[in-house]
DNA sequence: ATGGGGTTTAACCAAATGGTTAATATTGCA
DNA sequence: TGCAATATTAACCATTTGGTTAAACCCCAT
C-alpha cells in the first residue's frame, strides 16, 4: 500500500511548481488548484491568501537552505577550504531546491524588502570569509584581489547555471539528468577555476 | 529650449522601468501609463497591446545588444583576446541596458519559446568559440577545460552582478555610482579572472 | 445510527485589469 | 482661416482573479 501524499503537502508541491514557473504575480490560485488536483476554495482553506501560500512555499526553505550555505564560510579556518566547501555546498543543496535561485532573484527585483533580512542572516558568513582571505593574502597564498569581488565571482558561478537554466538547456540540448550531472561535476571544477585564479 | 521626448519615447522609458521592476505578468498597464504622466487608453494608441508594448521595450535592443557580444567572438582570431572583447563588450553592453539580462532570464522562464530564437542567432560566435579553445588546447596555451563549461563560466561571471543587482546593492551598500564603478572594473579583472585560471 | 469535527465542493462576489469607444483637443497645412 | 489628421482623454466594458460562503461529504468515536 503506498503511502499518499497528504492534500497540504500535494499543495505545496503543485504551488512550488507554478510559483516558480510563473513567478508569485503571474501564478494563479486556479492553476495551483488544478495542479493539485483540488478546488481553489480548498487552497484557501489551508493558505488564506496567495501570499501566504508563496511564503508558505519557499521562505522556511530558502532560509534553511541559505543558512546552510553561509555556515561553511562560518566554520572553515582557512581560505581554499572555505571555497571548496561553500561551493559544494550550495551546488548540492540548490540541486536539492533548483528553482530557488530564480525564485530569491526575481522576489528581490518584485519586493527588495521582504528577503533583505534574509540576506543579512549571511552577515556572519560573509564578514568571516573576508577576513580568511586576509589571512591568505598575509601568508603570501594568493594574490590581491578584492575579497567582495571574489565572493561575487563565487556565488556568480553557483547560481547562474540553475539561473539560466532554460538557456543552457537550449543551448546544450540538456535534459533534467544532463542538467544533475553537469552541476554534479560543477562541485569539482568550480572550486579549481576559482583557486586557479588567485593562487600565487 | 530642451528637447522635450515625445509621447512614444516617454511610453518606452516608463514601460522599461515598469517592466523590468515587475516583471511581464507583474507590470499594469495603469502603472505604466502613470509613470509616463498619460493616460491609460494613450498607450493602447501607441501599442495596441500589452504584449506588443512588452516586445516594444525589449526584444529589438535585446536582439542588437546580445548580437553585438556575439560578433566578438565570430571576429576574435585567438582565445585570450576573445575572451577579453567577450567580456568588456558584454559589461559596456549591458551597463548600457541594466536590466536586461534579468528581463531575458525571467522571460526565459516564463515561455522559452518566446526568446529562443534570438538566442539560437548567438550560434554562430558559440561554434567560434568552441573552436578557440580546441585550437588553444592544441598549442598547449591553455588547460584542459570542457569549453562548453568555460562559456557557462564566462557569461556566469559577466551577468550575475546585473541579475543579482538588488542583493549586491544591499549587501554592500552600493549605489548606482557605485555599482557601475564596480562593472567598469570588472571589465578589466574578469578576464584576467578567467585567463589566470584557464592558462597553462 | 448518529452527531460532530475536519475536509471538500459549487456557486458567488467584489475588485482589478486589459482593452474599447466616442468625444474632445491639438497640430499641421492648403 | 478652416479642415483633416493626429493626439489625448473620460467613461465604459468584459474578463480574470483572489477570496468568501454555505452546503455537502467523510470519518470515526460514542
Amino acid at each position: 500500500m503506498v503511502e499518499e501524499a497528504t492534500t497540504e503537502q500535494r499543495i505545496l508541491e503543485a504551488a512550488r511548481k507554478v510559483f516558480t514557473r510563473k513567478g508569485m504575480a503571474g501564478a494563479r490560485m486556479q492553476e495551483v488548484a488544478d495542479e493539485a488536483g483540488i478546488n481553489k476554495a480548498l487552497l484557501h482553506y489551508y493558505f488564506r491568501s496567495k501570499q501566504q501560500l508563496f511564503e508558505g512555499v519557499f521562505k522556511g526553505s530558502a532560509q534553511r537552505q541559505l543558512g546552510c550555505v553561509w555556515k561553511t564560510l562560518e566554520e572553515a579556518d582557512s581560505l581554499f577550504p572555505a571555497i571548496e566547501r561553500f561551493v559544494s555546498t550550495y551546488l548540492e543543496r540548490m540541486l536539492d531546491e533548483p528553482l530557488m535561485p530564480q525564485f530569491i532573484i526575481s522576489e528581490l527585483n518584485r519586493d527588495p524588502n521582504g528577503l533583505l533580512e534574509m540576506i543579512d542572516r549571511g552577515q556572519g558568513g560573509r564578514s568571516r570569509f573576508l577576513h580568511l582571505v586576509e589571512e591568505a593574502l598575509k601568508r603570501g597564498e594568493i594574490i590581491d584581489i578584492d575579497p567582495r569581488e571574489l565572493l561575487v565571482n563565487m556565488m556568480a558561478l553557483c547560481a547562474h547555471p540553475f539561473i539560466a537554466r532554460p538557456m543552457l538547456a537550449h543551448i546544450h540540448g540538456m535534459n533534467d539528468e544532463a542538467f544533475r550531472r553537469m552541476i554534479l561535476k560543477r562541485r569539482r571544477t568550480v572550486p579549481e577555476f576559482i583557486i586557479r585564479s588567485i593562487r600565487n
